[in-house]
DNA sequence: TTGTAAGCGTTATCAG
DNA sequence: CTGATAACGCTTACAA
């Protein structure tokens, strides 16, 4: 419980001033060595440790950057996370991690703290397509990085996955497996990752001479228990219109999709295949097994947080510009 | 791109004094409610936002507290965190994350670079037994709730579930089912965590009359692959050494044991019964069904912020208290 | 090579 | 009720 020395305490006990303290403590090239040597053995025996807070005020750079995601429930962006972070460590910064529960609301009242916050950049994977609160931080001109979810403004940097390509892949593989009645499991309607997958299916259908079934297509949220739902409302159609297979926007829905498809007796994949999306590492246990298309996750995280490195050091680098990583399709045995 | 706004320039454009400002923005009593009404009108005009840096610097109060945890990956974690968030976002404070990997070195730095930061508080999952470098926050006397892990330390507060009990809860259920010879299976052996799960273990078997066979614990890491390959080792010793049950240190390693388990031809649970620890939500996916002891994470994460919000509130509450949460045994399909 | 002093954007203490 | 002004802990011109 001792009380935390300043500089001015450091400056006291050494008998100079609190400038060449910190040019000691910052190995300025202005300064004697001896001295030097002397003021950090002094600092460090008083275990000095120099607020950040007063340093970020004059430097007007925190080392600090939000990162905002909806839903940290989600393998997904635990994965993207820590490859951010790793990144982050390695370059000195430190991560507000900000999770909103794919609420709007709490979203923009994020970016507003992370704003006051005096973050130097910031990583969002924005929840909803209402967008008009992401202008905040676009409009700030703070250096910002969208993930997984494109947005249409002049000048955002986006890494996203092609996510039209990669619906595109697994539903033309469920083609070529001879299905014909293929449903589409989507989350919130209103998110550009699900429209795109879902263009992706619609693409997909129409390229290969199949008709785009509505009743085949449902939405409802990136989560387990709504995959679970939809996919039981699927199977409870009258027979003739059941699908065969599914491609479910992420691997929740997935999840839930099969679950969904055994408590109804039916068997996967004869009866009925299933496909998602993300290949979260629960995804690969054999119990599981599902197909899926999988992301880049941990480097994707890296990528996003280098790229924002970038757009900091203020170099040339122009933001504006979309990242679009491949998506590779993962076959294993629901399908 | 607007410049952001400082209280200066509210004040001019205002033309009042910073005081003045400043006490319209956080009501103060001793104001006139029409120049408030005019200045809070102004300053929202301007966009302005104060800077929390520089209210941090005076206010010795930065409403930031640091999370540390070993693994983001494990979705034990996300769960603890996204329950530490909520009551942290209601309560108008913001969580820097910091993931170590299970790397003491790099817990070590962040706990310096979080006490530089000035946060108000600090919540931990520590990563490893070698908590000298865990004495920094100690003694440094920043507000620390320790979660999962019991710090002996004088006046540390701890909130971790009662990790002996919940063990031979489990290996008790087990013995009950007729189970002779359980393996158990751990993570890093020095952890507490892990050496209370062994503790339960240890004593359900006496408490029974069962004799502790030392060929039948095994440690590696809190991880999947960790349990796989230790279950492997476990099924590939001379026949009769053969295990008829395992308790798994957490779920992730249960999950592994249980893919060992299958690769290896035997059948679960009537060859092999598996019990895990956590409950993370992948155990009740109906292809896993994983027997387990259920720890409740998202309040034990929300409890974990009330707690640390008493201790920096500075109120009488008395650090050092040992809160001890129960675990419950959630029966399933794999015992 | 070192010291002095101004300033980063706030809040808080005094006077008025 | 309001305005100067001194902190908060640090960095950085500018002087010495």
């Amino acid at each position: 419980m001792t009380i935390i020395p300043t500089i001015k305490d450091v400056a006291r006990e050494a008998g100079v001033s609190y400038a060449t303290v910190s040019r000691a403590l910052n190995d300025h090239p202005e300064i004697n060595e001896e001295t030097k040597k002397r003021i950090v053995k002094i600092a460090m025996k008083m275990g000095y440790r120099p607020n950040a807070i007063a340093q970020g005020l004059v430097k007007k750079e925190t080392k600090t950057v939000g990162l905002i995601i909806p839903d940290i429930t989600n393998p997904f962006f635990p994965e993207v996370a820590r490859g951010i972070e790793d990144a982050a460590v390695e370059a000195g910064y430190t991560i507000f991690l900000c999770n909103t529960n794919w609420n709007a609301k709490r979203e923009e009242r994020y970016l507003n703290v992370l704003l006051q916050k005096q973050v130097d950049g910031l990583i969002i994977a924005p929840s909803s397509e209402e967008i008009s609160h992401l202008r905040i931080p676009l409009d700030s001109g703070i250096k910002t990085i969208f993930i997984s979810r494109v947005i249409n403004h002049a000048n955002s940097t986006c890494i996203i996955i092609d996510n039209i390509l990669g619906a595109k892949q697994a539903v033309e593989y469920l083609i070529g497996r001879g299905h014909r009645r293929i449903a589409f499991i989507g989350g919130q309607e209103d998110i550009s990752t699900n429209r795109e997958r879902l263009q992706g299916y619609t693409q997909a259908l129409s390229a290969n001479g199949l008709e785009f079934d509505e009743s085949l297509v449902k939405t409802g949220s990136f989560k387990r228990d709504s995959g679970y739902f939809i996919m039981d409302q699927l199977l409870n159609t009258k027979e003739g219109n059941r699908p065969t297979a599914v491609f479910a926007a992420n691997d929740l829905l997935a999840l839930g999709a099969l679950q969904a498809v055994r408590e109804n007796g039916l068997d996967i994949p004869s009866d009925i295949a299933v496909v998602g999306f993300d290949d979260i590492e629960f995804a690969s246990l054999p119990e599981i097994q599902l197909t899926t298309v999988a992301q880049p996750k941990y480097d994707m995280g890296k990528l996003a947080f280098i790229t924002l490195m970038e757009l900091m050091g203020g170099g040339g680098y122009s933001s504006g510009r979309k990242i679009l990583l491949d998506p590779v399709l993962v076959v294993r045995k629901t399908s």
